[in-house]
DNA sequence: AGCACGCCGACT
DNA sequence: GTCGGCGTGCTC
């Protein structure tokens, strides 16, 4: 018997499955993984997507049904709706949110309101208003924006309530799909065409019509058709472009049958045309690890590799690549930020040339959609058998069927974790159960892995293999720890620079060599201050002070955007001694410009990188050696692995290293080595001067020492004694609202409901560092759970508890939201 | 997330 | 008196 009833996932945050009838025109045709539109509530539809079919009547709910089916063949398989359940379940969060952040944009359709005016004859006298939008509507449908453009200023979204109030426009609800496919036009010989000698003949009768013929003749060397080399067609803009064309003369061709053309859907996708190159061979401490990596995938799932900045992972991975392509497989190599892997992008389409794909979250979403279409299509025809997924986290998502491999490069990087939009999670720990759902190995790569990943390797769980050797004859750069205090105290501080750097500096230049400057803040000042009372303007809608922006000379909150005009005198006391306080890049790059006149300096940060081909140009301009001094935030630390970079200097470890976090060290370390990892690639040293005024601090001592493991066993026990992972599991739970008052109660309520339980330790509610957001009152409650303990209860406990919070009078307008593994 | 229903203040 | 504010509850 044919299923009646389908279980669908809805994209809104709510519940997990819905219950719709299947029609009996349908019954063939809806199955799991396909695109259904069905209405959900009073008047909106969307497209769902169905989960699975079955006959079980629902008890107490008023079943409706499927409007229609969108798809034939399935968008999203069985292995994916496993691994969103798996997710939803983990994150503790609705199925809906999942589908968001799987789906590309273009696949998820919604209604929109159309309106258009009533037909009947009306009563009612209508004012010039009123008339004037009737009139512009006239016998059309519009959306409602295309409506707002189409009137411009005389739109008004009072007047046309009141016309849909009283019946004179009407509305429908309409889905429309988001994605266009880009069509181009094929020409080709008409099929009547068989044989050279008939088309002689052809041609013969064209001596009358020499355009004619002049189209045909080009139009036959292009495709020299009835041999085999033959292509059959050819784009009708490039025949256009590359030779004689006539638009008539070609029309009268096609109406006499000797042409024919076709629509063909074509790519968006731009293949850089690429030179191919082969492997490159590898180094012999990179062969044995690759050695390591395949004996060690026999008996483990994921294996982490564990190589020095510099050591030539990225080859390795290569290496694994193409021996997954080679078995016909489906690879996914995931990256922390793809914009800022260019080098990458260019080595892999060199080797696997239109094999290669590009997957991320800024790229089109037509762009996007068809990357999903030729993922799901791998093993049909016209695809080629294999294929290299570069993306970022959204690609893990990907409608893989044959996954071989999944590369997890840079593992340790806190971007892998999706912390705003829900489902909270957390790419690495994902791809581990996207490899496991898919019988996929998974190789972590990473020079300063993360604890949790690193502990898994020790404890057996994970292959661990370690590449010690920088590749060729790099050696490791020099690193020296310049104190900020003492040089101060010397009064030998030229500005932001330690004499240790400064001199690092001048000898780079002199050697027509590059410099980086790392500063983890933009803008020009952190705050501003008042010199006589101490008053710092803060943000109104933030607990955070402003940062002036010298360049804009303005206030700005680095947080919601808030942006003043600088005030001439204190707010406070009317004294006009506003002083600016701390640096940023900005400030750097204002000062580094004084002291290095002849310099060519260049900033990267997100001010100087905001728009579209920005970033790409400085790092080119680096590249080409026309940047003699780079100053940038984090952006800095990764991608630009040029050789001619002999400085690094990091003009403030201290923010690193005292910030109040429990990671603070692990952070600072991963960090300082990998700017530090910039340094000297090629043949020569390179130094990494870190400016501090705790040059004693034991982290600093492990990065000299270029000691992870000493690092992890210094910091690993205070992890365990406090509840930290990756001993525990933490969970962290804001709660947030507008008002102080029923923030503070939500969340006191809130824990007092999870204090009842004894699985778990609650901390809190406290507020965090910065207690205030956008407006938003924020407190925080953080659960500490055993390893070893069963989630499945924790998650129903924390599931109910923040359910009772939210639901308890006086706490509407509560948000509640909880971020498993929080980072 | 939307959207409707429903109950209290400032306006024609 | 009504228009409209947003608190509350429901959606297969």
């Amino acid at each position: 018997m044919a299923a009646l009833f389908a279980e669908v996932i809805l994209p809104l945050p709510l519940g997990d499955t819905f219950t719709y009838r299947i029609p009996p025109g349908l019954e063939s045709l809806v199955s799991p993984g396909k695109r259904v539109i069905v209405r959900f509530g009073k008047k909106k539809s969307y497209s769902a997507l169905v989960d699975s079919i079955h006959n079980i009547h629902p008890a107490g709910i008023k079943v409706k049904e499927i409007d229609s089916v969108v798809d034939d063949r399935q968008v999203v398989n069985t292995i994916n709706l496993k691994f969103w359940k798996w997710m939803a379940h983990y994150y503790l969060c609705p199925l809906g949110d999942v589908m968001k952040a799987a789906l590309p944009a273009g696949l998820r359709l919604e209604s929109t309101a159309m309106i258009l005016v009533n037909p009947l004859p009306r009563e009612t006298e209508l004012t010039d208003d009123e008339t004037d939008l009737i009139n512009a509507i006239g016998h059309k449908t519009f959306t409602i924006r295309e409506l707002q453009t189409r009137m411009g200023d005389s739109f008004s979204f009072r007047i046309l309530r009141k016309l849909i109030d009283n019946q004179l426009i009407l509305t429908e609800e309409k889905v429309t799909a988001r994605f266009k496919p880009v069509y181009k036009t094929m020409v080709s010989l008409h099929p009547s065409v068989t044989s050279s000698a008939q088309m002689e003949a052809l041609m013969k009768d064209l001596k009358r019509a020499p355009r004619q013929k002049e189209i045909l003749d080009h139009f036959l060397r292009m495709v020299s058709p009835f041999t085999t080399k033959g292509e059959g067609s050819v784009d009708k803009k490039r025949l256009w472009t590359q030779g004689p064309f006539s638009e008539s003369a070609f029309t009268q061709l096609v109406a006499r049958k000797i042409l024919a053309l076709t629509r063909v859907e074509t790519s968006r996708i731009k293949h850089q045309a690429a030179e191919q190159t082969s492997l490159n061979l590898l180094s012999k401490s990179q062969l044995q690890a690759l050695t390591e990596i395949r004996e060690q995938f026999i008996h483990k799932p994921v294996v982490l590799l564990h190589g020095i900045t510099a050591s030539g992972k990225t080859e390795i991975y290569i290496h694994l690549i193409e021996k997954a392509l080679k078995e016909g497989k489906q690879i996914l190599y995931l990256v922390p930020e793809i914009s800022l892997t260019p080098q990458i992008i260019d080595r892999l389409s060199r080797v696997f040339g239109s094999k290669t794909m590009i997957y991320h979250s800024r790229m089109g979403d037509a762009e996007r959609v068809e990357i999903w279409n030729r993922v799901a299509a791998s093993d049909s025809e016209g695809e080629p058998s294999g294929q290299v997924i570069l993306g970022a986290r959204s690609a893990l998502f990907l409608p893989f069927s044959k996954l071989g491999l999944i590369i997890v490069d840079e593992e340790h990087e806190n971007s892998y974790k999706q912390s705003d939009p829900s489902p909270r999670y957390h790419a690495r720990d994902m791809a581990v159960v996207a490899g496991n759902l898919s019988k996929a190995p998974v190789l972590l790569g990473s020079a300063t892995p993360s604890f949790e990943s690193y502990r898994n390797a020790k404890l057996g769980k994970y292959g661990l293999v370690t590449l010690s050797q920088r590749f060729g004859t790099a050696e490791m750069p020099e690193i020296i720890i310049a104190d900020i205090q003492r040089a101060r105290k010397r009064r030998e501080m030229r500005a932001m620079l330690t004499p240790e750097l400064y001199m690092k500096i001048s000898e780079a230049l002199e050697n027509g060599e590059q410099v980086i400057l790392f500063q983890n803040r933009r803008g020009y000042s952190p705050f501003v201050e008042c010199h006589e009372c101490g008053w710092i303007p803060v943000c109104d809608r933030c607990d955070v002070s402003l940062t002036f922006h010298k360049s804009a000379n303005r206030l700005i909150c680095h947080y919601c955007g808030l942006s003043i005009s600088i005030p001439p005198v204190c707010n406070k006391c009317g004294s006009p001694g506003i002083k600016t306080r701390g640096f940023g890049t900005e400030k750097v790059e204002d000062e580094i410009k004084g002291i290095f006149p002849g310099a060519r300096i260049a900033r990267m940060d997100l001010d100087t990188t905001r728009s579209a081909h920005a970033l790409e140009k400085i790092i080119r301009q680096l590249e080409k050696g026309r940047t003699d001094i780079l100053i940038g935030t984090q952006m800095v630390t990764k991608g630009l692995d040029f050789e001619t970079i002999s400085v690094v200097g990091i003009l403030n470890a201290d923010n690193l290293i005292g910030y109040p976090d429990f990671r603070a060290h692990e952070r600072a370390f991963q960090l300082l080595m990998q700017v530090g990892g910039r340094s000297g690639r090629k043949d020569k040293q390179g130094s990494v001067v870190i400016q501090t005024s705790r040059p004693d601090h034991p982290v600093i001592g492990f990065v000299k020492g270029d000691d992870f493991q000493g690092l992890y066993n210094n910091l690993m026990p205070e992890r365990k004694l406090f509840g930290y992972p990756p001993w525990f599991r933490l969970i962290k739970i804001a709660v947030k609202h507008l008002k102080q008052e029923i923030a503070d109660q939500a969340a006191g309520e809130l824990a007092r409901e999870l204090r009842k339980t004894t699985l778990f330790r609650v901390m809190g509610p406290q507020a965090p560092l910065i207690g205030r957001l956008r407006s938003w009152h924020i407190r925080e409650i953080w659960i500490k759970v055993a390893r070893d303990h069963h989630a499945g209860q924790v998650r129903n406990i924390i599931l109910s508890a923040t359910e009772k919070t939210r639901e308890s009078p006086g706490n509407g307008g509560t948000l509640i939201q909880i971020d498993v593994d929080p980072m």
